[in-house]
DNA sequence: AGCACGCCGACT
DNA sequence: GTCGGCGTGCTC
């Protein structure tokens, strides 16, 4: 009787994979290891054990397994149980969910490898050139991968290349794992045994008198080793010596010193303080706890809703306190964006070394690290915080989960799938530990506040600033009035300009909101109107000053900007729209003195870059911070007395159902920002239509009365959370086969589900990447059963595909679509 | 997703 | 006449 093993591909397939294991093998592999199986004509994948069993698969006769990863599982249950919900319920496979939830260095890859073949003898002349060049370099080297024969032969597919090689013998093929995760080691250095005791070490000394370079270091080694018995690294001798990296390694090649190394966790911090237990939380932020607590004892979620500035952070602070008392897991979600090390800073100063931080701007070498540290459930583990991607963790006892931010839109992943909202799945992944949950926002999405109001989620709320500071005083600018006035300078009112002037004068600083990047959105000919398009996608290009260049922000396509326009000849080309970098340069010229930062998408590129422009700001080397949404996200600076929002109406004119939700929390938001300590901050919001009524909610704050009225136009026009959306997106080089295919699609949909089903429609931006895009919108009602009405759903897929025209239409689901 | 097999245009 | 483009089908 064999033994099988049915394994999960980290690839969009459905099905599992059955391959054929040894009795021993059986016996050793356990569900949630990694094990390397040949997939496919050469290659090998690293695949997640799933079940072992002994039904012979009847219709074809399965590989055997190439590799055994694991000694112990890398995934635990709870993991491949959270995964199972999140591909059900985001309608993909859990292979995407797998792709996504392991670091990449956790999934091996083959390469393969080109060898010489020894055993025959090659007749040079039967080579052609390029086979010549690679034969040569064989002589050189034991083998050579395929980027490496792309060099050689300088061609960049070089498969027939080796084919023909392989069938005239000359070579071999291989296939080789490689394991991406080297842990760091650092390097370390110890008197050699030799010179162990105090004789030893005079007779040394004298022996390097007459390198006094060498006996220096000889003698700072002794001194740190007095002072502490710890191993000295060699970096650390290197300084204290004052030394060179080459007398030490003269020293070691003497054998006087000897070299050893300890691996290192790239993650470190100090130790935790007691702090943390010693917080003193106001009435209100005591009471929020309590009825935190309270919620918790119902065991359900809860939602905190706490003014910008209210102390949220440190109820937060108490609840992962309790959580590591009881000796669970605390995890805290942030939105990508908002990593600040602001918050990262003052958690570990609370918690020390128990924090790890989890997110993409990590190398896959430290998320491997923290991965492990979960695993293990190490000390240094206990917290993780970090973006949507740190739910897929292996937690074994989670006790808490605070979502931070939890109305940011950014928790919801859109591409690639699995199209997860981070908020929704950390709720899940929470009542599978039956660990608490926590929601937190200024601002709670509506559909948050849905449901705490209809007793879902329980609720608890800091009305207040924290050390009674006032909430801002907030100002709407009409700009349509002082444009016709002509109080206007380039984008800023006069009003604006004023509060700015005062505000540096009395030694404060200023943050300025422009809800868009790049310089000038688009180029324009005034000769004849033409805008410089995207060869790919329909889009206009957009121009990059720093680079001079058009690019567009889909596909990456960019060209250098023309000196004449490409239609008409003329050399009329105009700068359209604005952005942060336009508003950065007209406050150069409008603020000689001031100190004008920028924070954007293009300027926090890199691990670092964000960290150094708030760390700049907060250190006040900048007196006027310019920026997009980033700046809203739960920054805390101290000086910052005024907040300008250079133009509120992109946001709300917006064409989506969100539009005003999403406005009024991010101008309640980055209002937050102004006036943390005792002065009262100000507010300015620049608009065309200051009659709006979102921006009459923000500026009295009254988050109930745009919950009210947005929940009445959601229902109205049957929107969430009154229904639930998924959207289809489908995709096609061909635009008349698309719009047949989506058609087809739709009234199936709509004949099958007898539900709202919108569309198809064309979306904003109608081809990317020389695809051209339709989507199909289907309303399920709250009350209707979910998990059937998506099971139609991929049974009307299933058709679709049959139909051999539509083969070539693919469709991409974007369950809970925001 | 990759990757191979299979059929039609621009080149030696 | 071949090389190479990407359409279609399969992967245990």
């Amino acid at each position: 009787m064999d033994f099988f093993l049915d394994v999960v591909l980290p690839i969009p397939l459905e099905r599992l994979f059955t391959y054929k294991i040894t009795p021993q093998e059986a016996d050793f592999i356990k569900k949630g290891m990694r094990i390397g199986v040949p997939f496919g004509k050469s290659k090998i994948y690293t695949a997640l054990a799933y079940r072992v069993h002994r039904e012979a698969p009847i219709a074809y006769e399965p590989k055997e397994i190439y590799q055994i990863l694991d000694e112990i599982p890398l995934v635990n249950e709870f993991q491949l149980k959270h995964w199972e919900w999140i591909a059900e319920y985001y309608m993909c496979t859990l292979g995407e969910v797998i792709r996504s939830a392991l670091p990449s260095a956790f999934m091996l890859e083959s390469e393969t490898l080109v060898l010489l073949n020894k055993e025959v003898q090659v007749d040079e002349m039967d080579l052609q050139d390029d086979e010549f060049l690679v034969f040569e370099a064989l002589q050189h080297q034991s083998h050579l991968q395929i980027g490496e024969i792309s060099d050689i032969v300088d061609k960049k597919n070089v498969l027939s290349l080796v084919n023909r090689l392989v069938q005239k013998g000359v070579v071999l093929q291989k296939e080789e794992l490689y394991e991406q995760y080297k842990p760091k080691m650092v390097r370390y250095v110890k008197l050699s045994d030799t010179y162990g005791d105090d004789g030893q070490l005079e007779a040394l000394l004298n022996e390097l008198s007459r390198a006094p370079k060498q006996s220096q270091v000889v003698l700072t080694l002794f001194q740190i080793q007095a002072k502490n018995k710890k191993p000295i690294p060699i970096d650390d001798l290197e300084k204290e010596s004052g030394s060179s990296k080459a007398v030490i390694k003269a020293l070691i090649d003497k054998g006087v010193l000897e070299e050893y190394h300890i691996r290192k966790d790239r993650v470190e911090h100090g130790d935790a303080s007691e702090e943390s237990r010693n917080i003193a939380l106001n009435e209100y932020q005591s009471k929020a706890l309590d009825g935190i607590q309270d919620s918790f004892e119902d065991k359900k979620p809860v939602l905190l809703h706490g003014v910008t500035s209210s102390g949220k952070t440190e109820v937060y602070v108490k609840l992962i306190q309790q959580c590591l008392d009881e000796g669970k897991q605390a995890l805290y979600l942030l939105p990508e964006i908002a990593l600040t090390s602001q918050l990262i800073n003052r958690l570990q100063h609370y918690f020390g070394n128990k924090v790890s931080v989890y997110h993409s701007k990590y190398s896959i070498h430290e998320r491997v690290e923290v991965w492990n540290n979960v695993l293990h459930n190490a000390e240094k583990a206990q917290i993780v915080i970090g973006a949507r991607s740190s739910l897929f963790l292996p937690y074994s006892n989670l006790g808490l989960v605070v979502v931070d931010e939890e109305h940011e839109s950014s928790f919801k992943q859109f591409d690639p799938a699995p199209r997860y909202h981070a908020r929704d799945a950390a709720i899940v992944l929470a009542s599978l530990h039956s660990s608490d949950t926590v929601l937190g926002s200024a601002t709670p999405s509506i559909e948050s506040m849905y449901n705490a109001k209809s007793g879902k989620y329980g609720y608890a709320a800091i009305p207040y600033r924290f050390g009674n500071v006032l909430m801002p005083d907030i100002n709407l600018v009409d700009i349509k009035e002082a444009t016709r006035k002509k109080r206007m300078k380039g984008h800023f009112s006069e009003i604006l300009i004023n509060a700015i002037a005062e505000a540096l004068e009395e030694g404060e600083q200023v943050i300025l909101f422009q809800n868009r990047r790049g310089f000038a959105p688009v180029v324009e000919c005034t000769t004849c109107g033409h805008v410089a398009q995207c060869p790919n996608c329909d889009v206009s290009l957009t121009y990059h000053q720093h680079r001079n260049q058009l690019r567009c922000h889909y596909c990456g396509y960019h060209m250098a900007l023309q000196q004449a326009c490409l239609a008409c000849g003329n050399a009329t080309l105009d700068k359209k729209g604005f952005g942060t970098e336009q508003i950065q340069e007209e406050l150069g010229q409008l603020f000689t003195k001031a100190a004008v930062g920028r924070m954007d998408l293009d300027t926090t590129r890199g691990k670092y870059a964000y960290e150094k422009i708030i760390s700049a700001f907060e250190n006040q080397e900048m007196d006027i911070l310019v920026g997009t949404q980033m700046v809203t996200k739960g920054l805390d600076f101290r000086n910052v007395s005024l907040v300008g929002i250079m133009n509120a109406d992109t946001m709300l004119n917006f064409p989506d159902y969100r539009a005003h939700e999403r406005s009024f929390q991010m101008l309640t938001q980055v209002a937050g920002r102004a006036g943390r300590t005792q002065k009262r901050g100000k507010v300015l919001i620049q608009s065309y239509n200051p009659y709006h009524q979102i921006l009459q909610q923000v500026t009295t704050n009254d988050y109930e009365k745009m919950f009210t009225e947005q929940l009445y136009e959601r229902e109205q026009f049957k929107y969430p959370p009154l229904v639930r959306i998924i959207k289809i997106t489908l995709k096609d080089r061909d635009f008349n086969k698309l719009n047949e295919a989506s058609d087809w699609l739709a009234s199936s949909l709509r004949n099958v589900l007898k539900i709202p089903v919108l569309g198809p429609e064309y979306p904003p931006v109608a081809r990317i990447r020389r695809d051209y895009l339709k989507n199909v919108l289907i309303k399920i009602p709250r009350e209707y059963p979910l998990a059937q009405t998506k099971n139609s759903i991929k049974r009307i897929e299933r058709s679709f595909n049959a139909i051999s025209k539509y083969k070539s239409v693919r469709l991409v689901y974007n369950v809970d679509h925001i």
